[in-house]
DNA sequence: TCGTAGGCTTGCGTTAAGCAAGTCTGGAGG
DNA sequence: CCTCCAGACTTGCTTAACGCAAGCCTACGA
C-alpha cells in the first residue's frame, strides 16, 4: 500500500502478526488453493484470474513468509524444469484458519448460485470434522492425507486433497 | 485496488466470500479490537495507527458487509451525541476465526519483544478454551460474556472483554 | 450566539494493482 | 550445435487506493 506501510508484522499481538501476512485477498486465496492441493503458477494463474505479476509477487512474499517452498519438478508433457510451490509446515497450519473462514463464510455469506454447503470431510469415512479434532465417526485423528474439501458447486470428483483441483 | 476489482464476493466458495470482506489488513485489525469491545472512531484511529479517511472507509464497509452497526452513544464527559460500532451477530461469530489468527500467530511468527503467548480464556475460570468447544474447566458453553483475551504483553488489566481496550 | 471538538471529507503525492507486451531460460528437435 | 518453443517472470503504462494534512460540518456547552 502507498507510504511506508507501518506494518506489525513483529508486533506483540499475534492477530496483528497474521494479518500481516494473510491480510490480504490474493495471499488468502492462493493459500486456500494450495490447501486443496493447487501447487504451479500456471494452475494459480488461470484458477484465481489473477495478473501474473502481481502472482509472482504474492508467490515470492509467501515463500518468504515460510508458507509455501519452491520445489523443482518435470512437467508430464516433457518441457524444461520447473519449480511448484508446496505448502509448509506453517502452510498446512492454515486448516483450521481456512475452516473457519468457510464456516463463516456459509453462515454468513451468500452464493450467487447457491449449493448445499462447502464441508470439510474425513475421506475415508466421508464424515465432516473440525480441524484438531477427531473425526466423530471414526473416533481417529485425521491426517491431512485423509484431508479432502467438499465443493457441491463442482461436477467434478477431484476434490480430494492431493487432486490438484480449484475451488 | 486498481482496476475493476473483479471481487468473489459472491462466488460458491464461502472461503472466497470471505476473503473478499475480510482480505485487508485493516479490516482484520478492526474486527479484533472491536472483538475485545473497542467501539469508537477515536479509540480505533488511536490505537490502530490508521489514517481516518481510511478507518472511514473501512468502518463504512464493515457495516455495509453486517459485521458492525452504528449506534448512538453520549459522551461522558460531554460533548454531541456521536454513534459507535458495535459488533452485530456476524461481527459476533468471527471469535473462532481469529482465534485461529491466534493460534497461528503463537505458533509461526514471532514478537520483536517475547511475552508468554495470547490466549483465550473462560473470564469465570481462567482456563483456556476453543470457541465452539466447552470450557475444559467448568465443562460448560463459554457465552460471549465470560469471554477473556489474556494479552501478556500488557500491564493493565483491562482485557476483560466489554472493558474498552486494545491488543 | 459563539466556541469547541470529534467524525468525516477533500486534495495531493506515492505505492501498488490490473493489463499487456517483452524477456529470459532450458529442454526438444533438426 | 543451433534454433525453436513454451512458460515463468519482468517491465512499462494507466488507474485505484493508501498515507498525510488540511478543512469542513454539526451538535452541545458556555
Amino acid at each position: 500500500m502507498p507510504g511506508p506501510r507501518r506494518g506489525t508484522a513483529d508486533g506483540p499481538c499475534p492477530i496483528g502478526r497474521t494479518a500481516d501476512i494473510l491480510g490480504d485477498r490474493w495471499a488468502l486465496l492462493i493459500m486456500r488453493n494450495a490447501t486443496v492441493g493447487m501447487t504451479r503458477f500456471d494452475e494459480f494463474k488461470a484458477e484465481l484470474d489473477i495478473a501474473d505479476n502481481v502472482l509472482s509477487g504474492r508467490l515470492r512474499q509467501l515463500v518468504e513468509s515460510g508458507l509455501l517452498t519452491r520445489i523443482p519438478y518435470r512437467p508430464e508433457g516433457g518441457g524444461r524444469t520447473r519449480d511448484e510451490y508446496r505448502l509448509t509446515q506453517a502452510g498446512e497450519d492454515l486448516l483450521p484458519l481456512l475452516h473457519a473462514m468457510m464456516v463463516w463464510g456459509n453462515a454468513h455469506s451468500e452464493s450467487a448460485s447457491p449449493t448445499r454447503p462447502m464441508r470439510l470431510v474425513h475421506s475415508t469415512c466421508g464424515e465432516s470434522f473440525e480441524p484438531g479434532r477427531r473425526c466423530p465417526r471414526c473416533r481417529r485423528r485425521v491426517p491431512r492425507s485423509e484431508t479432502a474439501w467438499i465443493r457441491p458447486w463442482r461436477s467434478d470428483l477431484a476434490q480430494v486433497l492431493g487432486a490438484a483441483a480449484a475451488p
